[in-house]
DNA sequence: CCCCAATTGATATATTGTATCCATCCGTCG
DNA sequence: CGACGGATGGATACAATATATCAATTGGGG
């Protein structure tokens, strides 16, 4: 859970110092990204602008930003979920290389963890000696949460 | 890369042993996964099994393979391209459980590699500290291979 | 041989994402 | 001030990936 204010401010500051603008499109999109404390799929944030039935925010637009907010590091997108979202270390200058995500392959529930130092250097160590130079620095891994795994005991046998 | 006569007659098995029909289509899709010794989507899957005309080959038939192909463990779907690739253990009984892939954010490059024990310990220690009971055999891990990033360094720095 | 379940065919539609072109906004500079 | 130009947003079309549904077919067991 980030701050609200806290990191809209950081957020305009780093566009200004980025030159780029911090539109209201943009505090939008990010007002709901943060808000909403959870990973979204674009067009969930797109319904979500338009709740408030204040504008029309075409999907379209939705994308254009997120692309704007992922190249300045204020948010992350998980491909394995096709969501996005706020960036826990937006208001902190250090840590912007190691995000880890855990995400539940039934219901898509996200889980932000931290893994040790020793492990990230495995996977650095591992990637690199595949070939890969620049490992990102996000990791997404598909689990299953402790409730999808409850209900899967009772269900689904197939 | 994998043996193409060891692995089809390693899934009829594991077919006929589940009372599963190893049918001509499902030969025709895993024939593609082992020839092509990459990662593919399916509509690529389906406009190969279609390049020999033999038949046509829609993709709702491919998705509904390849669902059952994951469910038997024959291939894996790397969530990060949306493509599947065979399973490199497929004819082996033991390491099912570990399967770890580098994708190329930008050429969609897919490499396999192996993780310490201890990596992957780590992973499922802090997987299970977040009340995720059971993580995924898969991790795919986004990053960029040497060719794009040294591409990259010439352009796109925006 | 017939029935039943597994498999496949066929069609429609949902979801996610990209391409393109034009309008508009807004700061800058003449 | 007012025109220029880049950044931003609107609108439309479309591509790629995936799911839902129902009918047809196939193939083995009784």
């Amino acid at each position: 859970m980030v701050d609200y204010n806290t990191v809209m401010s950081v957020a305009e500051q780093k566009c200004v110092q980025g030159g780029i603008r911090f539109t209201k499109r943009r505090k939008q999109v990010l007002s709901v990204l943060i808000e909403a404390d959870a990973a979204l799929s674009a067009y969930e944030i797109a319904e979500r602008c338009n709740a408030g039935s204040d504008s029309k925010m075409p999907a379209m637009s939705v994308y254009r930003i997120l692309d704007l907010f992922q190249e300045q590091n204020f948010i992350h997108k998980l491909e394995i979920a096709n969501k996005y979202v706020c960036c826990s270390h937006i208001s902190c200058s250090h840590e912007h290389n190691k995000s880890q995500f855990l995400i539940c392959g039934s219901c898509r529930h996200v889980e932000e963890i931290s893994l040790s130092e020793d492990a990230v250097e495995a996977l650095q160590t591992a990637a690199s000696a595949a070939g890969f130079s620049a490992i990102s620095p996000q990791l997404e891994i598909k689990g299953r949460c402790a409730q999808c795994e409850q209900s899967e005991g009772q269900a689904a046998t197939s």
